[in-house]
DNA sequence: TGACGCTGAGTTTTT
DNA sequence: CTCAGCGTCA
């Protein structure tokens, strides 16, 4: 059976086109996948192409594994041998380790995540004596800075006022920091390999005759940088095709710029335009909704989904006198809808604009006893215990990491005072070598009690011997060896407020160990080789394997921010809080960035596939006291007759029967318009 | 080093 | 209101 029997007309033509760049406006829901995992598979089976010079890139982990298993289940054994399916991140990461010498780094470097940056920053403003009260945003513009490909000195002078200067010299140390300490930020992920494509033609070359097509997916979330490493990759001859909805742009806060949409029809002259519009989730009303809350936004590409799935059930609107209300309300929702619809759980969302909102429906869960699953709490990798045990991880693959020393030099206690730390950082300073390093040195007894220095030193070579052993032994004994060495079990149960919490943090840590064994492991079976230090630096770039997968599994209501909906579907949804300074956020409004809020709305009507209610609540507790909303300007947006509108005044009754355009009418006069 | 109380903020967060 | 983060004090 061809990869393109179950396509329709477009999805073929988006499949079939490989001459040229293309790209694929793909409306939510309509099959965006499909095309670029069977095309992946066309490009092997029909068009001569080797899977080892085929590339797909996604932003997300769950995206890439998914895609893998996809595109594994087109095409049979070896056939997908060599094929790279990754997140930008993860085959930035690549590059920049197929290029270590090249790119500037020594092995083992160290990956710092958005916290650790946050903590050298803020460390850098602390010697600079400058006010950390900004600190948010001088990260933020860091980070704009390397989206936009540039280096400290472009920064540097390119700065217009004083403030503009000082950020730009922040920036230059913190990069000089991170090179002393052989680390790369996220950002350094994408603009390292960029860079170095850029100054390298050779090394660029090599890569470009590795990855002879590239397939992007969600590409109105790309950034500058990473544009610009598309554009490196395939060379004028553009042989690739990305797959994006700008409808579907809900990042650009974050440096994600949807104009990369325009940008591609002008950087490629030929680049073909194939849109896909039928929707094969939702029924048609919700659909209709969706479609016409977005033609508020303004459009570069038209486009209009459609679906064949029939009308549905009217989409409902409920407004609740309080938000306690709002949320019991969707509570004993899930409970009726259940058992009309014979659903699970799981077949329910209930979606919201920030997360404080999770809080009151997560009660009423509980207390009707509902199954739910939060997601998106404190990550498993702000925990202390899990930064902790990376800490030693990676000041065990990377003597340079001054900041995983400094985490853990005294976790569990070694006695060891700020006093002669400082004496320890000054005199590394001095001799130019990092901390780990100058424990060994023997200038330090001139400077430090010789108690001290005997703990520096004993530090010092019980890191080397696990460093040595990491290297020439098994890692992962070597590890759980150190766990247990170090004594962290009873460490954790010193500083925790109840043995059970205590356990709970040491199962995370075990957790943490196991997931490297059964990466490296599952690396093995495949025959690819894992290093202890790919397994690491994947483990940062979070990676996790099946953590998700087996929770997935559970009869869970599922409870999550609109932004991280992106992408599922459900049966049921149910998006709270549809109010003013709400949805759209305030903060948005006073901004002026409606279009993107909208968006997020669309994105959240867009996941449901049968049910979509609406709720909102008359009164809401905020900083304290109460106040009075009004419904969300998006609401007014939706096609009137198909809703279905509750609890609007006295008038509710009839509304609900006599649906149609009174309701307008009727709704504005409530609404005091 | 830990406990306590003050202050201020209070969207979203794929990597 | 509620919680995190910080500084102070014992």
């Amino acid at each position: 059976m061809s990869v393109l029997s179950q396509l329709n007309p477009r999805q073929k033509e988006a499949v079939k086109h490989i001459d040229g760049p293309l790209l694929v406006l793909a409306g939510a829901g309509s099959g965006k996948t499909s095309v670029i995992t069977r095309k992946i598979a066309y490009l092997i089976q029909s068009c001569g192409y080797s899977a080892r010079h085929i590339a797909a890139v996604t932003f997300t982990n769950k995206a890439a594994k998914e895609m893998k298993e996809r595109v594994g289940q087109l095409l049979q054994g070896d056939q997908s041998r060599g094929l790279i399916v990754s997140t930008f991140h993860n085959l930035g990461l690549n590059i920049i380790r197929k290029e270590l010498k090249t790119a500037g780094y020594k092995s083992g470097f160290s990956i710092f995540d958005g916290t650790d940056s946050r903590a050298l920053l803020k460390e850098i403003l602390h010697k600079n004596d400058l006010d950390d009260d900004q600190l948010d945003l001088i990260q933020q513009q860091v980070s704009q800075f390397k989206n936009d490909l540039k280096t400290p000195s472009d920064a540097l002078s390119m700065a217009q006022s004083e403030g503009e200067q000082r950020i730009a010299i922040i920036y230059e140390h913190y990069q000089k920091y991170l090179k002393a300490y052989n680390a790369v930020d996220f950002d350094d992920l994408i603009l390292v390999p960029t860079l170095l494509f850029r100054q390298h033609p050779e090394v660029l070359e090599k890569w470009r005759n590795r990855i002879r097509y590239l397939l992007v997916d969600e590409y109105q979330d790309t950034n500058g940088c990473q544009y610009e490493l598309v554009k490196l990759l395939v060379g004028k001859f553009g042989r690739f095709t990305v797959v994006g909805d700008d409808d579907q742009s809900i990042y650009a806060w974050r440096g994600a710029r949807p104009e990369n949409l325009v940008q591609l029809n002008e950087d490629y002259p030929n680049l073909q335009v194939v849109k896909l519009e039928q929707n094969y989730r939702s029924t048609g009303l919700i659909l209709k909704a969706a479609n016409q809350v977005i033609a508020n936004n303004d459009h570069i590409y038209e486009k209009a989904l459609w679906s064949d799935m029939g009308f549905g059930d009217p989409i409902r609107v409920i407004k609740c006198k309080t938000e306690e209300v709002e949320a019991e309300r969707i509570a004993t929702e899930i409970i009726d809808q259940k058992l009309k619809s014979n659903a699970q759980f799981l077949d329910f969302a209930v979606l919201f604009r920030g997360n404080h909102q999770a809080r009151l429906i997560e009660m009423k869960l509980q207390q009707f006893q509902i199954p739910y699953k939060l997601s998106g709490s404190t990550s498993f990798f702000s925990r202390n215990e899990i930064k902790d045990i990376m800490s030693y991880l990676k000041l065990i693959m990377n003597p340079d990491d001054d900041t995983a020393f400094l985490r853990i030099i005294n976790v569990p206690r070694r006695q060891l005072g700020a006093q002669t730390l400082e004496k320890l950082a000054g005199y590394a300073q001095e001799r130019g070598v990092n901390l780990l390093g100058a424990c060994a040195e023997m200038g330090l007894e001139t400077l430090m009690p010789p108690q001290a220095v005997d703990k520096l030193r004993r530090f010092h070579h019980w890191i080397e011997g696990l460093t040595r052993r990491c290297a020439e032994e098994d890692p992962i004994a070597t590890i759980k060896e150190m766990i247990n060495d170090l004594d962290y079990e009873a460490w954790l149960h010193q500083n925790s407020n109840t043995p059970s919490q205590a356990e709970r943090r040491m199962k995370n840590v075990w957790y943490l160990v196991d997931s490297i064994e059964k990466m490296i492991n599952q690396a093995e079976e495949k025959g690819d080789e894992l290093s202890f230090d790919d397994a690491v630096a994947r483990l940062v770039l979070r990676d996790l394997l099946e953590r998700q997968a087996e929770e997935e599994e559970l009869d869970q209501v599922q409870l999550m921010t609109l932004h991280a909906s992106k992408g599922l579907e459900f049966p049921h949804v149910y998006i709270m809080g549809l109010e003013e300074d709400l949805l759209p956020h305030r903060n948005s409004i006073d901004a002026d960035t409606i279009e993107e809020e909208r968006r997020l709305m669309y994105v959240g009507i867009t996941r449901a596939k049968r049910h979509l209610t609406l709720t909102l609540a008359g009164k809401r507790r905020q900083y304290g006291e109460d106040q009075e909303t009004s419904p969300s300007r998006f609401i007014e947006e939706l096609p009137q007759d198909d809703l279905q509108y509750e609890g609007f005044g006295q008038a509710s009754v009839e509304q609900q029967k006599e649906r149609g355009s009174a309701a307008i009418a009727g709704l504005k006069n409530m609404m005091n318009i």
